[in-house]
RNA sequence: GGAGGUGUGGCCGAGUGGUUUAAGGCAGCAGUCUUGAAAACUGCCGUAGGGGUGACUCUACCGUGAGUUCGAAUCUCACCGCCUCCGCCA
């Protein structure tokens, strides 16, 4: 949410910069709603003082035994003229609100301007792009040839964007989120949480993704309920779609002491995505998946230090696939692809030798104070003021695409995978992963 | 699911209809004293928003939301959280 001070003062600038973003924002609506609400707002609060005035005097009056009957009187109808004017300021209010609450974050300055990924630009890549001397396979291919994924299964199971993992592959994959946090926890000084997959609403308001994308998420109620909305969580739970939503949350409503900062929280977390309005795409594999495994890093910083923070955010989530030795390369995205709730964001995209080019596997984003202006998520400052924190997440990393990308870039000629060194530990020392009894 | 208790500022805690502007304490900040520190003393000390060029001024907020009333932290109702016990459950 954006400071509605900053849009009160200097409209025209924070318009054109949400233009940047691919957004228009309802100047005519909202400066309509602002007169009014100063007019009203002014109106009520008058109102308030008399009838605040009025009854000390009726009180300092009984005290003394006086007849009130006469002051009553006056203020007969200023109850009924007050409650009107409140409920005609909240309805202003909360659509002026629902105004804020649908508008992205604003660009940095140091992101290149652009309407679509194409403006993207590449900062860096790193690690060697392998030739094969065989015909390769996409990861699919691969899987199932080893006896290890299996969609037909997931599909009877659930449908489709799901998956089944069995035996070799089912540990790789969780020796790779095991891997994962180990690394941030042992290495890059991360705390470790383990934190709800069913959240609130709120929770989903305070880092961006309600009320705007409602879409994207799934929703449960409680079984054998038939009126969910009469229920006592009337909102019922939605699973979450990242773990930045419960763990970025956390400090939702808090004012953390300044010594505590940074915080820096890593966890391991199932995620879930609706993906509507992705009907077509990526619908071969695990690239898209209603569920995905992901392990999200997420920042609390103090607002001097937020940039410094996503250097080393992105770095962390780099030093993984160093260590698995895969090829990647980092980008910064343009204005009109960056996410909601972003001021800057990295992806980390790894290169699909079956697709022959770098896809996305890590996304990491400095939120500023965006998410906690939501969130009422605050520090004490020098002064001992109350001051908005910044927040930033990323992935580190996304593991079914990780998965997929060991698959593709150690596939050997008979069809088997070699397991990258640092997870053959986590894999009781195996080596490859092959067609049981197979060679 | 059943029974009982409870929710007040950063923290503890008083407050059962009217000068409450929420007592008092702790923590914090500034000062006096001191070589310095501690102690003692004095003062300041919540958040958000509105109006005004400004000294200033007004409003809201006592878990959340409705209600009663001229007036609600206080009374009524619903909901949420926490605590204790019982039942069930992993």
């Amino acid at each position: 949410m954006l400071d509605i001070q900053l849009l009160r003062t200097d409209l025209d600038r924070i318009t054109q910069q949400l233009a940047a973003r691919n957004f228009q924002f309802p100047v005519e609506r909202f400066n309509q709603l602002e007169l009014e609400r100063k007019k009203i707002q002014t109106h009520t609060e008058e109102l308030q003082a008399k009838r605040n005035a009025t009854s000390k005097q009726i009180g300092i009056a009984k005290s003394k035994g006086e007849d009130v009957s006469g002051i009553l009187a006056e203020v007969a109808n200023l109850g009924d003229e007050l409650k009107q004017s409140a409920i005609n300021l909240e309805q202003i209010q909360s659509a002026l609100q629902g105004i804020l609450l649908e508008v992205p974050n604003l660009p940095h300055d140091s992101v290149p301007e652009g309407a679509s990924e194409e403006n993207n630009q590449e900062i860096r890549r790193w690690g060697e792009i392998q030739a094969f001397d065989f015909e390769i396979k996409d990861h699919v291919s691969i899987g199932e040839g080893i006896g290890m994924l299996d969609f037909e299964a997931a599909v009877k199971l659930s449908g489709s964007r799901f998956t089944l993992m069995k035996n070799g592959l089912a540990r790789l994959h969780r020796a790779l989120a095991q891997f994962m946090l180990d690394t941030h926890v042992q290495e890059n000084g991360y705390i470790e949480v383990y934190t709800p997959y069913l959240v609130n609403r709120n929770s989903l308001q305070g880092t961006g993704q309600l009320p705007k994308f409602e879409e994207d998420l799934f929703v449960v109620h409680a079984g054998g309920n038939k009126n969910p909305e009469e229920s006592e969580h009337q909102d019922g739970f939605y699973l979450i779609p990242t773990a930045e939503v419960p763990i970025t949350n956390i400090v939702r409503e808090e004012i953390v002491p300044m010594k505590a900062l940074p915080l820096k929280f890593v966890a391991h977390t199932p995620c879930f995505r609706s993906e509507a309005g992705s009907y077509g795409r990526d619908t071969r594999g695990l690239i898209r998946q209603h569920q995905f495994d992901k392990v999200e890093l997420v920042h609390i910083v103090h607002p001097d230090e937020s940039y410094t923070a996503l250097e080393e955010l992105i770095g962390n989530a780099e030093k993984i696939l160093q260590k698995l030795k895969l090829p990647y390369r980092v980008i910064t995205l343009c204005t009109g692809d960056m996410g909601f709730s972003a001021a800057k964001t990295y992806d980390i995209e790894v290169w699909l030798p079956s697709q022959n080019t770098y896809r996305e596997i890590s996304s990491c984003s400095n939120c500023e104070a965006f998410q906690a202006r939501r969130m009422q998520a605050r520090f004490r400052n020098e002064k001992g003021k109350p001051e908005l924190l910044h927040t930033l997440n990323g992935s580190g990393l996304a593991v079914g695409r990780t998965l997929v990308a060991i698959l593709e870039n150690f596939q050997n000629a008979d069809g088997s995978v070699s397991i990258p060194d640092v997870l053959q530990p986590y894999m009781n020392g195996l080596d490859r992963l092959q067609i049981a009894g197979g060679k």
